[in-house]
DNA sequence: TATTAATATAACATCATATTATAATTTCTC
DNA sequence: GAGAAATTATAATATGATGTTATATTAATA
C-alpha cells in the first residue's frame, strides 16, 4: 500500500478501461499501447489499496470502490478538458470577461453596436457595462475594479492611463427646418432658433456661450439637458435645436432629424481610460483598439 | 505556442504563486525549489499561449486571464484533494455506500442497532434500506441491484449467493403469567392459551401447529399477524401468548414481556444473501460479517 | 485440452519534474 | 544612480512517470 500521488494519468486509464470494458479496448480508445494502460491500473491499484476491477468473463467490471468515486473522477477530468478548451479560447481572444465603465450616453448610444458586433465573434467572452458619473469611472479605474473606462476629458491620473479624443459637434435641427439649405450653421443662424442644451455647469456648455459671445449673437436657452441623446429627442419633436457630438446625430438622421456642421469647430472631449497598475487582458486590449477605431470617422483632424 | 496538454503539476504551480505572492514563497509552500516552479510556470505559459503574471513591485499578479481561469483550477485541485481523501477513507473502510434489503422484521428490529455502531465509527459509509417480501428482495439480488439481502430460508439460486442459519425461537407471555415458574414451554402447557403466531400459509406456522400436532395439544389460534414484533407488542398488552425469534423477544423483555425456551426446538429459518456475479466492495464484507456475527448469540448450536 | 484472446511483465527510450549551481534581473537602500 | 539584497531564469543533471516493443502468463472458449 504505497501511499503514492494520484495521477491525472491513472484517472484518464482507469475511466477508459471502465467505460470501454477492456485493457486493450481503453488503450487504443487513449491512443496508447496495452501495456501502458496495465502498467497505470497497477500504479494505481497499489497506491489506492483497493482492486480496482473485477473480471466476469472477459469484461472488466469496475468494482464497487471505484463506482463510488467515479462521480468526482468524471468531474475531475470533465473540467480539465475545459480548463483547456477555454484556455485555448483565450489565446484565440474568444474568451474572458471585460469590465466597462463609461458615461451614460455611451451605454446607450455608441457603445452597444460596437460591444454587440465584438462579442458576436467571441463566443466565449462576457462583459460588465457600468455607466456612472465621470467621478465615479476615475474611482473605479484607481481601483482596478473596471479595466476600460470611457469619461469626459480629464485632468489625468498618475494611476490611470488614457487617450484623449475630441469628437466632432454639429447642430441638430428637425429635417424639413430652413437650416437645411446652410452647409454651416453658426451661432448667428442659431440666434432666433430655441436651443436646447447641457448643463450650464458643464464644460461643453461653457464653450458653446463662448462662442455665441464672441460673435455677439444671442443665445435662447430653452432647456438643459444632461445627455447629447436625449437632446436630439427633443430636437425630432420639434422643440428646438442643439449642438451635439456628431456621434449622438447621426443615430437620428431617420428619426425626424438632419444636422450640418456648426462653426467654430468646438471639440466633444472624451478620454478613453484604463488602470496603468495593471496589464488589461488581451481581449481587452483588442477591444480597446476596436473602440478607439470606432471613433475615428469623428474625430476632429489635428 | 506549443500546443502541449496542460499538467497538473502546473497548475498547482499557478495557483500556489498566485496565493503567496512570488515564485520562492510558492516553491515553499509546494515544499520544491524555486527552479521548479519557475520552469512549471515557464512550460505552462508556453503551452497556453498567453502571459501569467504581471510583476508589481516584486509582486506576482496573475493576469486577467489567469484569474478567469481560477475558478475552475481551483475546483479542479480541490477535487483530486477530495478523490484522494476519499479513497483512503474507502481503503480503511471508512467511506462507501452499502445497500441492504431486508424482511420488514429486520428493518425495525435488529439491524438498525447493526446499522447504527457500524455507521459511526465510519463518518463517510451510507446506505440504502429497503424492506421488501422475499421474492423481491431475491430479485434484487439477481438484478445486482442491493448488496446484501436478509431474507427468510430460501430454496437457493445460481445468481445468489445465501448463508442460512437457524435462530432460536421461544414461548413469550406477558410478566407475571404463570408460564414464569416454568424451565422450557412446551405445546402441552400452551394448550390453555389462547396464542397468537404467524400466516397460516407461512412456513414458520406450518411448523409449530405441526409440534402441537404431534403432541396432540390444542392449538387456540386467536390472531393472526405478519411480523414476530407485532405478536411480541400484542403478548405485551396481555392478548394472549406466542412463539416468536429469541431476536424479537429479548427486545421486550423490559416492556412488560418474557420468555422461556420452547419444546421441541423450532428454528426460526433466514438466509443472508449478496449477488454472486459481484465482488462486494470492502464495507460491504465488513458489515456482512458484522451482521453475521450479532446474530451468533441466537443461533441453534448443531 | 488446445487454441485464442487478453493481460501482465521485462527491458528500455523519452519526457516530466525535481535537484544544485549559477547567471541575470529586479527591487531596495543609501 | 550605484551597490547590496532579493528574486527569478537558465544550465547541467538525476530520477520518476509514461510510453514503447517483445514476450510470458493467464483466462475464455471451442
Amino acid at each position: 500500500m504505497e501511499r503514492g500521488k494520484l495521477r491525472l494519468r491513472q484517472l484518464e486509464a482507469l475511466m477508459a478501461v471502465s467505460d470501454h470494458g477492456s485493457i486493450t479496448n481503453a488503450a487504443t480508445e487513449l491512443g496508447i499501447s496495452q501495456p501502458a494502460v496495465s502498467r497505470l491500473l497497477s500504479d494505481l491499484g497499489d497506491s489506492l489499496g483497493f482492486s480496482l476491477f473485477d473480471r466476469k468473463k472477459g469484461q472488466m467490471i469496475p468494482s464497487q470502490e471505484v463506482r463510488f468515486l467515479q462521480p468526482d473522477i468524471r468531474r475531475v477530468l470533465e473540467l480539465m478538458r475545459q480548463i483547456s478548451d477555454v484556455s485555448q479560447e483565450i489565446t484565440k481572444r474568444r474568451a474572458g470577461h471585460i469590465r466597462i465603465a463609461c458615461l451614460p450616453g455611451f451605454a446607450t448610444n455608441h457603445l452597444p453596436e460596437i460591444v454587440a458586433s465584438f462579442l458576436k465573434e467571441r463566443p466565449g467572452v462576457s462583459m460588465t457595462i457600468e455607466p456612472d458619473r465621470p467621478e465615479r469611472i476615475l474611482e473605479w479605474m484607481i481601483g482596478e475594479q473596471y479595466d476600460f473606462g470611457i469619461t469626459d476629458g480629464f485632468a489625468g491620473h498618475p494611476a490611470v492611463e488614457s487617450t484623449y479624443l475630441e469628437i466632432r459637434t454639429v447642430c441638430v435641427f428637425p429635417t424639413g427646418h430652413p437650416f437645411k439649405t446652410l452647409d454651416v450653421i453658426t451661432p448667428a443662424d442659431m440666434a432666433t432658433e430655441n436651443i436646447i442644451h447641457t448643463r450650464q455647469d458643464s464644460e461643453f456648455f461653457s464653450q458653446l456661450s463662448k462662442a455665441f459671445q464672441t460673435e455677439k449673437a444671442t443665445f435662447n436657452s430653452l432647456l438643459e439637458i444632461r445627455q447629447f441623446t436625449a437632446a436630439c429627442e427633443l430636437v425630432c419633436q420639434g422643440t428646438g435645436v442643439a449642438v451635439v457630438s456628431e456621434l449622438d446625430a447621426v443615430k437620428y438622421t431617420n428619426k425626424g432629424l438632419d444636422f450640418r456642421p456648426f462653426a467654430p469647430t468646438l471639440p466633444h472631449r472624451i478620454s478613453l481610460v484604463r488602470p496603468i497598475t495593471q496589464q488589461p487582458s488581451m481581449v481587452t486590449l483588442e477591444f480597446m483598439e476596436l473602440f478607439a477605431d470606432s471613433l475615428q470617422p469623428f474625430l476632429i483632424e489635428t
